[in-house]
DNA sequence: CGCAGGCTTGACATAAGTCAACATGCGTGG
DNA sequence: CCACGCATGTTGACTTATGTCAAGCCTGCG
């Protein structure tokens, strides 16, 4: 396969940690990476497993899925287009990956990928710099978990999942309403944000009650007063 | 300031980031780097403030705080002697780190330090290495804030505190009663597990009750039925 | 058309929070 | 050495946010 064939084309060429490296040094990565699509509920991961997958995720969105053994789940993080995926590094997996959309990978051989890693410092320093803003990120919930009402954790993630609407593509007038898709179902959101599916339905009722959101139904929101919605994200 | 006046009879040489250097690289950091007692109590970070600290814990722990503007906290992590304290990198703190007891740091100013980083791969990947061990850390704390009860909090942060009070020095026969004192306040705890001071009081008086663990006064904790408390931890 | 998965809504149960009183134990200074 | 005072811890009564259970409703798809 010609470097054309996988790599120009790639649709996260840019964000993604190969983004670090130079055409050539692209070569050693490209050699030994191959595409994958997997279907929506697909699972990429199971805790517990050794075997353990090395990729980039192309499209799509993955879930991070920690349980007890009795059952009860919370996603612990979701992985979007040009995150990394799996563990740079062998032992057994933490968490369940499960694709939550059809999705896309590109998938590594771990010893071919860590020779990479290890050759090009440039490229772990950026992996750190990752782990380092998921460390944050994972802790910032934490204290939403711990701490926040369902309303302010709801809040909190719609405007979330605003930006990264904003982020990607969707442009609109940067204060004025905008319209966007949830990758979620309101059960997952539940996942994410320790709810059950009834409390996440009634608290966006409440927000749409409340002129703060719309619902124009399926999975979209429509973020009428940003500010009002930052005000319910921090004093419920 | 000699080589063997700050390393060679640093408590925690083995353990620590440095732990990867020889004598003689050794002297990279030994030359930058100097010792600093903090009181109980006393803040070595402040969330939103620039200029970072980059140190090694020598003796004490710390806690990291996370808080909402109304004042609601949560304790996200907490450092014990040979960790990593403050950010290798720029920017603004994330979490307000304070000390909970007495402790010493081997600080050093981050320019350096990110110089010795970059120059030894090795200790660069063990940092890595570190943060993946603290995220991994983060997603399971997630799940037990989200989904596990008061009581099965308790019981893993019990486990947990007496498996590093047992790697700790302080040997004990394996599965026999242990004794051990907690670090922690009951409110800290409370601080760590995301639940108010009274639940985490009610609950231990429980578990007391239930024989599976002993308060023999002060902030020492008996595990008399280790096997008991596991179950406490899974199905409460 | 009719089914299935997802969503909404309601009535009710409960774990944990809040408020408040009291106990304990430790350190300081008389 | 004792006594006082403050920080910490315990216990109880009551409140409340969120979970649980249950019924019914959309909506898109075969």
């Amino acid at each position: 396969m010609k470097i054309q064939d996988i790599c120009t084309d790639c649709t996260v060429r840019d964000e993604a940690l190969c983004g670090t490296l130079s055409e050539d040094e692209l070569w050693a990565l490209n050699t030994i990476g191959r595409r994958q699509r997997i279907a929506r509920g697909d699972t990429v991961i199971w805790a517990g497993d050794t075997s353990v997958i090395c990729a980039n995720l192309l499209s799509g969105v993955l879930k991070l899925v920690a349980a007890t053994p009795d059952g009860r789940e919370q996603i612990v993080g979701l992985l979007y287009p040009a995150d990394f995926v799996g563990q740079a590094h062998a032992g057994l997996a933490d968490f369940t990956i499960t694709a939550l959309t059809d999705a896309e990978l590109c998938i590594f051989p771990r010893a071919a990928f860590q020779r990479v890693l290890e050759d090009h410092g440039r490229m772990e320093r950026l992996l750190l710099q990752r782990t380092l803003t998921a460390l944050t990120a994972a802790r910032h919930r934490m204290l939403s978990l711990a701490r926040k009402s369902a309303e302010e954790r709801i809040a909190d993630f719609l405007l979330e999942m605003a930006l990264r609407a904003a982020n990607t593509g969707c442009r609109a007038t940067p204060d004025g309403p905008l319209t966007f898709d949830l990758p979620l179902t309101r059960g997952q959101i539940g996942d994410v944000l320790g709810l059950t599916i009834e409390t996440v339905s009634r608290q966006m009722t409440r927000l749409k009650a409340a002129g703060v959101i719309g619902l124009p139904g399926g999975r979209a929101v429509t973020i009428s007063d940003r500010a009002a919605l930052a005000v319910c994200a921090h004093a419920a």
